[in-house]
DNA sequence: AAAGTAGCCGAAAAGGTTTTCTGCGACCGT
DNA sequence: ACGGTCGCAGAAAACCTTTTCGGCTACTTT
């Protein structure tokens, strides 16, 4: 490869050594170093020869001083170590790396003190635009309308229909989990979920019912609202199991649940798929792939979020501003716990 | 990009209108707001007034521009969904946040072109330093000696000696589960550990060994590598109650092998842990809390790991480097499978 | 041959802040 | 009253790059 790296990488080069080593004006070099045509293409060969001698890097910090755009945006998060954060995080670090923009990265933690001062920091270091990556579904106070960069709020919504928004579709993720169920044939289906005061669990529920009901069928007893854990899908998946023994489906308000699910349906002897159909939200690969068999589940795509968020943000900052909540939609991804291998 | 309508707020104030307003010079205002002494008490409060007033906001360009020091780290991953890339990043970014230190967030995905020009990009924009995190524990080049900023490698160490890296001791690591498990009573332990080609995997057998030889034991069977998964543990734990019924603990390469282990335990009749004791290694809460009972773990501290690395660059952005390898200790937590709850 | 033109290059300003250096007035000691 | 010191404020340079504008040369046109 080429690692012909000089050690005159240890002293800053500017722009003025590259001039004088090409023996021309620091003008003229800049100038045939951007492809301006105002230069003479032997001259300019003679200052690309320089700067790369050199292993010139422009300085960004004074270019953007110049320019009143630095090429960099500010990632907002309150949770790294969420679930959700981090693909989101992930695809916009994408979308933003492949137009070479570089991401502040910044954890508030929830507190929104620390949020305002990151904020203002990010502000001081005049960044581009934002991204404001929630933890949950539920909307969250805005920032501001008397910004001076766009932002864009992924995830969690914010509460100004002013702000841009992008969400999953936690709805229509319901919806499409019941589809799917009835697609294979099942009837009576229950569905055991997570905290109930995540707008996520309401909302899956909600586009649920809704599908039950626009298929003619009815929600085998009531929806059960309880934590978002593995402990909780084994005991509810139990008592429903007392309650109700007809069923043939359990939805399953995220992959954990449904692992716990499953764990109390091979204790009590029902067969997955063949008895009872099981089917989580999240596609969290680590929990599908180890459940026997593999966990059909919603993937509500973050990556995309982070990705579409991006975009917008890009769009925003180019003059082209929207506003209002852009939900998008979520996909099943069939594996072998509700059709037979 | 012509935003005439909306509020004034985007209007960029500037020193020098602080200056103006308080009717001194840009020299003057900032001496006063930066507490320089050469400015009388009376005169300072006229400033600190006029900037609240506009609400000014130092343009960090232009100071960094000067000072020749941006305040800004890059911290450079290969793998943002990794279980251990995440952790070691929040420890890095909280302890850079504390100094309100901003962070570039760049994903090289494992690629070395990419990896080289995210380089180049930060440095371009001047950070004062660089943390490299891999997302293995084996041995990485280096990034070369002559960057002009400091360099430290977290989790994977560099190749090169002359560099600093932070890596979690796995050795030690695997040498204190074995202790654990031995203070406990156990005598006839086995271990079923992951994909062999990871340093990791091949560090914690070596400790566990050598732990055991120290307490007069011998490993029941061979180490069983596979791979870091749920299934491999469960294949791979039949396989061994059937040669060796007598053991009395499974040892795993990690928390998802110890997921599967159980299950084929929970299969097989034996209690955990009466009759068999299990853990496992990373810590991982989502796999050790699920477990029934919950998981016995080593916790290789990832936060702190990248918190160290925190500071370690800032010694050497103040010019005190180290170089060589520093291994910080794991921790056991203990939980109920392997002592009675 | 005079005038115009195109091509190429350099000087200088701009961007916002910090720092050094100079200057100016007031106060002190004798 | 005078030289000296001290405290405070402003002018200007510096950081590095981009861009505008003016000027020079050489060439084309009439």
């Amino acid at each position: 490869m080429n690692n012909a790296v000089p050690s005159s990488a240890s002293r800053k080069v500017t722009l003025n050594d590259v001039a004088r080593l090409a023996g021309v004006s620091v003008a003229t070099a800049s100038k045939a170093l951007n492809g301006r045509k105002q230069v003479r293409a032997e001259t300019r060969a003679r200052v690309v020869e320089a700067a790369e001698q050199l292993s010139f890097s422009p300085n960004e910090l004074a270019r953007s001083l110049l320019a009143d755009r630095t090429g960099t945006v500010g990632l907002l998060t309150n949770d790294l170590e969420g679930r959700f954060s981090i693909p989101i995080l992930m695809g916009a670090e994408d979308a933003f790396g492949a137009d070479s923009v570089a991401v502040f990265l910044c954890d508030a933690r929830g507190d929104a003190i620390r949020e305002k001062h990151h904020v203002q920091a990010l502000l001081s270091r005049r960044v581009d635009g934002l991204i404001v990556v929630g933890s949950r579904t539920d909307p969250r106070s805005s920032l501001g309308r008397e910004l001076p960069v766009p932002v864009v709020y992924a995830y969690a919504p914010s509460e100004d229909p002013d702000d841009l928004s992008i969400v999953v579709d936690n709805v229509g993720a319901g919806r499409s989990a019941v589809d799917h169920l009835v697609s294979t044939g099942r009837t009576r289906i229950a569905h055991i979920t997570g905290d109930p005061t995540y707008g996520a669990s309401q909302e899956r529920a909600e586009g649920a019912l809704a599908a039950l009901a626009g298929h003619g069928l009815e929600l085998v007893g009531e929806v059960r609202f309880g934590s978002w854990t593995e402990s909780w899908g084994r005991a509810a998946a139990s008592m429903l199991l007392g309650q109700h023994p007809e069923l043939d489906a359990i939805l399953c308000g995220s992959d954990q649940v449904a692992r716990g699910v499953m764990d109390a349906l091979r204790e009590h002897g029902r067969a997955v798929p063949d008895d009872v159909a099981v089917m989580g939200f999240d596609n969290w690969e680590i929990f599908t792939s180890g459940a026997r068999p593999a966990l059909t589940s919603v993937d509500m795509n973050f990556e995309r979020l982070g990705r579409v968020a991006a975009q917008r943000l890009f769009a925003a900052i180019d003059g082209e501003p929207r506003s209002g909540v852009e939900a998008l939609d979520a996909r099943v991804v069939i594996r072998g716990s509700t059709v037979p291998g």
